[in-house]
DNA sequence: GTAACATTCAAACGACCGTTTAAAGCGGCC
DNA sequence: GGCCGCTTTAAACGGTCGTTTGAATGTTAC
């Protein structure tokens, strides 16, 4: 969509019109949610027309969907990959719960570190988490698409890890994997308020990410 | 809010419309978000005037709040009741990781019971797992408030129970186990979708959180 | 230059939003 | 009966939404 098969030379001049919606979108979409977020916000932040995102986008929804496959596609990419790497280390042997839940999580930091050194990584991952309780949305059948993969693969080495447990526990416990991943990402905001403890800090990343993998192996541990 | 101090004859009669409203409201809030959902949906669907939800909850924003207060207020208070008895039958005991869990986790099926023998009970938990990773909502303060006493008294008897963790280990977990619970509540299509799993039956909510349950202990318990 | 193209721009479109208004309906009470 | 609250109703208000339009602008190729 992105990619035409004949980039224009003058595109490298002026692509920074698609790709600060890009980001902008993404950014007010995880503050304010999909419907809050009107197109004027987005070009009006962005700098840009207001016509421009029907022009480069078709529409809004097309434009959420661009923001989606801009960055689910790399992080399920890298988590295939972790897994891949793990697998291959193993040879027959299954893999402990806790390199798979490793892998799964700690891919999103991979994918940060990717990017451009900023925190867009982070920024779309709270976005994803808002979005997997949104029902409103017509991207269920697009994140099924772009999870699938990623979702048999990894139940399959969870199978294998604790083989006394059955399919249906293991599906259980990945829904739950998958619930404290995004409310971990999309509430940070939400438990400070709650829990009123200053003691978290929702900037290191890993380190939260290093407890979440430390409680999701417990959990899948549990007998 | 709905009881005042002053019940007049003939608001037995017609007390539904503000009812009806709330029902609706909830339903449809869970169904496509705050923005999302038009007044002009909720009263079409409830058969009311356009007008009534301004007449008898002032705005919109105003109408949230109420179908918020409606049932948080039970949910909490049941689950701090839940606790009481606890603490009681343990006298200067700790209590068990399990028993907190469980408190915390069933009393939503007890907010269900004491209701009228339907799934509003359900409803409204997804639409708080909805809420909880929201940032929108200026609900947070509202949330916070509800939730203070709820969250002190169980970190309290968390930590009591666990006394080889820090208060930092003790909050994080907390908030996986929100994020788990609300995702459990608000994602359960996401997930069936996902993982194109037939063997978990959404309806029986009660297996659901007795699984949940378990994870959650675990991952409470981990080393 | 000029023709062809891609992009930007200001302005407008109709639709829907939350809210307000003023009149109409309706029960209880004298 | 007539009056008085409370509630419902239809209609309209101004504003914002996503989208479209047509002209202006810039860029490339001949």
């Amino acid at each position: 969509m992105t990619a035409l098969p004949n980039p224009l030379p003058h595109e490298r001049e002026h692509h920074d019109t698609k790709a600060r919606i890009l980001e902008v979108a993404e950014r007010l979409f995880m503050e304010h949610g999909f419907s809050a977020t009107s197109l004027r916000m987005i070009t009006g932040d962005a700098k840009v027309n207001l016509a421009s995102v029907n022009y480069h986008f078709g529409s809004k929804e097309a434009l959420i969907e661009a923001v989606f496959t801009r960055r689910l596609a790399p992080l399920n990419h890298e988590r295939s990959k972790h897994l891949d790497e793990l697998e291959a280390a193993a040879g027959d042997k299954p893999l402990t719960v806790e390199d798979i839940v490793d892998a799964f999580v700690m891919s999103a930091l991979k994918l940060e570190d990717d990017d451009d050194h900023s925190d867009h990584g982070v920024i779309f991952l709270r976005l994803l988490g808002r979005t997997f309780s949104d029902p409103s949305s017509s991207f269920g059948s697009l994140l099924a698409k772009q999870y699938a993969d990623v979702v048999v693969r990894y139940k399959r080495a969870f199978m294998k890890a604790m083989p006394h447990l059955s399919e249906e526990d293991i599906v259980w416990r990945m829904h739950f994997m998958f619930g404290t991943m995004a409310y971990t990402n999309a509430g940070m905001d939400a438990i400070n308020l709650i829990a009123s403890c200053k003691t978290a800090d929702p900037q290191d990343q890993a380190a939260v990410l290093k407890r979440l993998a430390k409680f999701l192996v417990a959990g899948f541990k549990a007998q």
